[in-house]
DNA sequence: CGTGGATTTGAGAGAAATCAAATCATGTGG
DNA sequence: CCACATGATTTGATTTCTCTCAAATCCACG
């Protein structure tokens, strides 16, 4: 079933970068190992040193680093087809956690499968390139979300993003998709409080831009959403040609 | 003079990566214009779709996102040697803004020479790659700083942090360096009021860790500031091993 | 049912922002 | 070489946002 494992990494590969039939052919042939992790498990740890990356396959995961005392900032969440740890292929050790939100089936890829595919294909290795970038320009977002939108604008600008990206994977119907964060989760990716996320959410809720039971998140006018959170998909780099 | 432009691109890329001497020659050959800017001029901006990279070579120089109503959020900092808008490279379209701190000259890189570089040698390729990942490795702290870490440790971390990355380039002498940010900009990095940030640098002088005047900052016990920011090198990626 | 995690509510404290003004350079033109 | 304009830093007073602490409620699951 490595093809399966192949073919989530494939369709999110396909949504932001142009590649050619050769170059499936050749990432369906990589050597990946399926590995079912439960929920809230570690992946790598920071200090480690891994020598293979890991492909979300089913399921969510996060990266987070954690202040001495216990506070967690979530660095990033990823979603099926994504390679979280797709840095530790040149950045030898780890500077953060790598951890399952969710139950998840998880396929490892050793790095010098990966660095020789990327010889052997440099239109994948390209593609490959261009994740970590995308990954970057979130966490660029990310930094103007923490360091200049008030608490209820960071919240709404989180879940739209999500809405997109989920959107980009075809895991979402009517602004509707399933996101399993707690709200402590939420604190933790937007620096605030449990307590001020509860409150936030209340307030979303009561402006009549969102509906949340659960881990069930519903954005009911997204127009609105976008416009109070200064939301633009540009920095997504879902385009290939952006 | 092109051969004084690479060099100190060849200085900063050794900081953080093993290249033999055909690597550097064939960094000696990359074509490369240069340019000169006063302080704060835009060098590429939001949404423009550039074709050329610039390498900061004398000065200094920031990437930012600004807020609808004009807030500014500081992304990074960026040192002689180093390549601010390296991302450009497969990200096509801007999402932020690049802006001299200082007069600065630049050098400017053509994508199409990066990329056959990139393609004549796999090693520099790697470590250009290396060299984004190290970028968002960063981005990945300042998250933590602006999500969970007080006014106060925020500043003395984003000075420690800078400390570490001038002394890498030979800047920097006894703890104390040159710095060419107003407590304006400051705030725009940290995510803080101008006014706190003043607050702040005098609580911080107050304490007996450091000394500031206009652009000099002196960082005067700093396994204290280490301790008081939680700053571990880490995540600087300064060491090819690492 | 009972138990533990998640959400919700209330009250009070604290951190940082805002607003406004004063002071301190620094550099320029007369 | 001084008067003045400009930008940066500093100070004070007040407001706002967000956190902390503590307890109550809700809910899923064994």
């Amino acid at each position: 079933m490595t093809d399966q494992l192949a073919s989530t990494l494939i369709t999110k590969l396909c949504v932001s970068n142009d590649l050619n039939e050769r170059d499936l052919q050749a990432l369906r042939r990589l050597p990946i190992q399926r590995r079912e992790y439960g929920a809230r498990e570690a992946i790598v740890s920071d200090r480690q040193r891994p020598h293979v990356c890991c492909l979300v396959t089913e399921g969510f995961a996060f990266r987070s680093k954690t202040t001495f005392e216990g506070q967690r900032q979530v660095l990033s969440l990823h979603l099926p087809g994504e390679i979280p740890d797709l840095q530790s292929l040149h950045l030898h050790v780890m500077d953060h956690d790598l951890t399952t939100l969710t139950p998840c089936v998880l396929g490892f890829i050793a790095h010098e499968a990966i660095l020789a595919l990327n010889k052997e294909r440099p239109s994948v290795a390209a593609a490959l390139w261009r994740e970590t970038l995308i990954d970057a320009a979130i966490f660029r977002e990310w930094l103007l979300n923490l360091g200049r939108r008030p608490a209820d604008a960071r919240m709404a600008h989180l879940l739209i993003e999500l809405y997109y990206r989920l959107k980009a994977l075809g895991r979402e119907r009517n602004g509707e998709f399933e996101l399993p964060l707690t709200q402590a989760d939420l604190g933790d990716c937007l620096g605030l409080s449990t307590v001020h996320v509860n409150r936030v959410l209340q307030q979303l809720r009561g402006d009549g831009l969102i509906e949340v039971e659960r881990t069930r998140f519903r954005l009911v006018n997204i127009p609105k959403i976008e416009k109070f959170s200064e939301f633009d998909p540009t920095y997504l780099h879902l385009d290939p040609k952006n």
